[in-house]
This record gives C-alpha cells, structure tokens and sequence, in this order.
DNA sequence: ATCATAAGTTCAAACGTTTGCATAAATGTC
DNA sequence: GACATTTATGCAAACGTTTGAACTTATGAT
C-alpha cells in the first residue's frame, strides 16, 4: 500500500521488508491504468529537429528539464513526429491515449497548431516560448525584445553606427521579438535600420557563415552584427575570418544564448545569458502547477538574462587600455 | 480492433471511420496492461549529466535515437538519476515496472552496476559502447582502438615525433581504448610514449585548456596531439592561442567525433568522424532486435569511422603548396 | 438442399493495480 | 462490561483494453 491514511508506520514498514524479500515490484501500466495519472511528462521535439539537436543550447535545456522532473518523480517521454503534418497526431496519440499527464512545447511558431490542438482538448502544457495567439497558454519564457534590446543598446554604447542583424526562422517568435528589440533600441538612438542590414536564417553555423558574404559585399558595411545564437555565431565568427576581417577591431559582435563554448571562441564572444538550465526547469514547475490544476496567474514567467561582455565586443580603445 | 486475421479490410475501413467519428483513442495503458508491452525504450543518462549534455556528440546521437524509435512506433523515455548511487534503482523501477520494453546504456564505465543489473534480470537492453565484463550483452560501438590508432598514425605520417594525448576518464571504455589505439600506433614507429605526454580529464572544454598549460610547460613539448573529443578540443584550441602556439604551425591536433562546429573552428579541426547519428540509429535497431527475443549474434555492432583531416593537422609544408 | 468456408458478433476472462465498504480485532475510556 | 476509537483484513468493483471460445450469418461449391 501507498501511505495510506489508517495505516500505522510500523505495519508500512513490515510490508515494505516483505516487498524486498519476495522482489514484489508494482506493475507501472496497472497502477496507472487506475489512478488515471502516469507520472509522465512529455516532450515535442520540433521538425525539422537536426537544427535543436546541434545546439548545445538544447542539450542544456534538456538539462534542465530532466533534473527537475527527475526530482519531482517525474519521467519525461521524448517524441517527435516523421514529418511537420504529421505533428498533431503524434501529439494526439500521447494526449488522447493518455500516456503523459502533461506536455512540454518548444521552439513555438508564432501560430502553431500544436498548440492549437492542446488549447482546444484542456490538455495541461507549457510553451518553452510564448505566442500571441493563445495568452491563456502556460508560458515560461525570456523577455526576447528586451534581451535584443540590451545587446543592441550595448553596441550603440561603443559608438557604434553600422549595426545589422542575423535573424533566425522568421515564424518563430523568438526571431520576431529579438528583431522587435533591435529595431527598438536603434530607433530610440535614430539610428538607421536598412533591409539590407538584417538577414534571416536557420539556428545553423552555415547561415552565420552564409550571412557575412552577404553582409560585406555591400557598399555600406555594418561596423557590428548582432548574432540571434551562439551557434550562428561561430558561422559568422569563420565566414569573417576566411574574408580577412578580424573581430573586433573591424567588426564587433554579440549573440544569445551563452553556451559554454561562447567562452572558448576566438575571441570569445559577448553573449545574452537567458538562463537556459532556467528555463528548462521552470518550465518544469510550471507544467506540474498546470498539470495540478492550479490557475495560471503569472503569464508568461520570465526567466531573467544578463548580457556577459566578452571580447568580441570591446571596443579596441578599451581593448588596449 | 487492431488487424486481426479474420477481418475484411472493408470492414476494419468502417470501424476507423466510426472511431475518427466519435473521436475514440484506444487507451495506451490498459493497451500495455494485457500486451505486456509497452512500445516504449528506455534511456538512461549517466551520471554527472553536465559533461553530456554541453556535448554536441549527445545530441547528435540522441537524434539517431529519437529518429528510429519514432519510425518504428516507439517512444523514448528519458530518466537519469538523482546521484549516481541511485541508478541501479532509477533503471529498477522501470525495468521491473515493465515501464519500458528495453534500455539503452551510455557511456559505459569499465565496470558498470548499471549491466550488472540488466544482465541479472534478464532485460532487453543494449549498450552504446562496450564492456569487456559482460561479452554477452549487446553492444553498438565504433573500433576504438583502431580510431584513435589511425588519428595516430596520420600525424605521424606528417612527421611528428612527439605526439600527445588528452584522454577523457579514466574509468571508461572509450578513454582507454582510444589510449590504446595511440599507443599501439607510436609503439609500430618505435616512438616514445612519455607519461608526461598523456593526460586525463572530463569531456569538457576547461579539460583541454588545463592540458595545455600542463603540456607547455615542459621542457620537452609535444608537436602534435590526439584529443579524445573536438569539444575538449575547442579547449586545447584556446588554450595554445592564449600561450601564443599556433595551430597547425605549431602544434597540430586531430580529435575524435567531427562534431558539426569542428568545420567552423578556426583551424578547422581535423576529426575522426565516428558516425554518431548512425551509432544511435543502430543501438535502437539492435535493442529491437533483442527485445524481439533474436540471439545476440555479431557483437559489439560496430560502427565504420573515417577520419577528416582539416587545417588543424596540416604539415605546414603542404599547406603552402 | 447440404456442407464447408469465410466473415462477423457476443460474451467472459484476464492483465495488476486502487479504492471503498464491510467486517474484525485490538486498544482505550467511562 | 459496554462502548467508542484506532488499526487491520478481506472482498468486490472498476480502470480500458486484448484474447479466445462459442455462436450466427452470409457466400459459394457440390
């Protein structure tokens, strides 16, 4: 028996020796068969999934995510679906066959219809992410306008006039927000901000490196980039250096996400730490509270970040100082 | 019903209609409760989870896993334990459970409780990786000796003499292994292997940049070095540029998994790829198998390696060329 | 018409738990 | 000794499937 209410300790601990001696172990299926509650969280991994999986941002996130539920007695079920149509049901068969008791989401698209379906069934999920579309949805998520903001903002600070931008996917929120604060901390500074000096990509090292070929070939090169990942980053970081331009002295950059490597680069690089265990764990928390019942008040939780200023982004005057 | 014999296909056409239409989803619970399985495999992380996760290998290989498991209708249940003293009884729950239908084993240590246990109950599981202690588990593994022999080998065919080693722990499979494999090349060349030459450390960058003030400071230097894995690599990478060595002028490397940023290094970093997406896409393969009741026959499964030589281990002397 | 075959229906048992109710036994109170 | 209280025991129902047996009906061959 499971603590039940009339049972004196001492008759609990008898029958927990007798379980040992006999190798007694309660059957997962049956116990959850009953009680309706599997003890399970589930995890929808997002197609095309090669992109989160080279980044050492989702190995941290998943960090996160597995500490916590681990601690909380909580396992966590990993999906992903063959195809991006086929997203829903693989989604379907976990909530409906009631295999998980509750749903983590990532990488949300700003309209996506996985959310769409969990909204619509009252199944308990959280995004790792936020969207417009459905403000009612559990969200645990970094202020990305503001985290763009006080990267942009700090490059202006080193007299810097000439600032683009290489974006990620453009139906991610996150590349939206982070644009957001771009656009925001320039116009606040009446600053510029051409079409040409913003490019988009994916979460890849190749669309850093593709992006600076295209950056400096123009007639009015930015003096500074702001990176949307680390991981896109060291595409930029390469793509500069085989085109001959050293960083910082001809190009400062700052990027998100403060994977550890961002420390090891050459030179290393000024990063947005967004918390990343953080956020893997409070999305944790946050989907035991939904799975709970209680109501979701604070919407959506920030995770606090912090800009980490490396050398990639000193201005060379303080560099010799 | 679920394709049984003695019904027409027209039939089991309407039953689906019927079951879209009145949105029935069978219950996966009470499904496994009768069928004794679960269609669901089981991943246990090692112990500490840092190292792992902050590793591009992880996901890489995660990827292989996810991949085939979803295409053959399996889930991936993810657990780690709380303290590594507590993994024989975070697998014993879902073994005994029957939560899953068989595991899938990490970074096996040389002796580790965790096959001692599988072997005991007579679970299905297979491990990524090897052990010498249990010849009849199933096991998924690259020829480690040979790829640490042949990352070896290439830097002695460009004429280094003085070749070092940063290993990874000790107690695993892969460190000594590889170790093997290096010592084995330098002993067919009548080569020295100095102690002082070899150090060991975790999987992490701060390893291999720890290496290198250790490796620098003595009287006698390496000219080239085998890193057990590009990430520590990245380290070693820094480390010299930060002591003022350049790579390859100075010291060439090669390390072992060709993670996707090795391209991007600066060098890029030579690297003995050592299929890792297939490596997880086979262990699932074979877990299959076994679960499926087939006899272990070919053992360890071993996954082909090829090593990419890139700037990093260059002879200077052709690079001019 | 007779019979074998195929296709479908109906029913009950089983999977291994939890939960609640009814009963029994032990302990304490007046 | 009668009664309430605490603690324990036994039993049956329920969770939502699968599986097999028994039975019915339709289809065609002889």
């Amino acid at each position: 028996m499971s603590n039940h209410p009339r049972i004196s300790p001492e008759t609990s601990r008898k029958v927990k020796a007798i379980m040992e001696e006999q190798g007694y172990h309660p059957n997962v299926m049956a116990k959850s068969l009953v009680s309706k509650t599997t003890q399970t969280l589930g995890i929808m991994l997002p197609r095309p999934a090669e992109e989160l999986f080279q980044n050492y941002f989702f190995g941290e996130l998943l960090r996160g995510i597995v500490t916590q539920a681990t601690r909380m007695n909580y396992d966590l079920l990993m999906t992903t679906a063959t195809s991006s149509s086929d997203e829903v049901n693989t989604i379907s068969r976990l909530v409906r066959g009631r295999r998980v008791d509750g749903v983590l989401l990532l990488a949300s698209k700003r309209d996506d219809p996985l959310i769409a379906f969990l909204s619509q069934e009252r199944f308990p999920f959280v995004l790792i992410g936020r969207s417009e579309a459905y403000p009612d949805a559990a969200m645990v998520d970094n202020n990305n306008v503001q985290t763009a903001y006080d990267a942009t903002q700090h490059l202006i600070a080193q007299g810097h006039q000439r600032i683009g931008f290489v974006s990620g996917p453009p139906d991610l929120t996150l590349s939206h927000d982070r644009l957001l604060g771009y656009r925001q901390a320039l116009g606040e500074h009446g600053l510029e901000t051409r079409p040409e000096w913003i490019v988009e990509g994916e979460f890849l090292q190749e669309s850093g490196f593709r992006a600076m070929s295209q950056f400096m070939s123009l007639p009015e090169r930015p003096t500074s980039i702001v990176v949307i990942d680390d991981n896109v980053a060291f595409g930029v970081l390469r793509g500069l250096s085989e085109l001959g331009y050293r960083v910082p002295d001809d190009i400062s950059l700052v990027s998100f996400n403060n994977i550890a490597l961002s420390e090891m680069a050459s030179p290393p690089l000024s990063s947005v730490d967004i918390g990343t265990y953080l956020l893997g764990y409070t999305a944790v928390q946050s989907l035991l509270r939904v799975i709970g019942g209680e109501p979701i008040h604070q919407n959506p939780v920030i995770i606090p970040h912090r800009l980490i200023v490396r050398e990639s982004s000193m201005n060379p005057t303080f560099k010799r100082s």
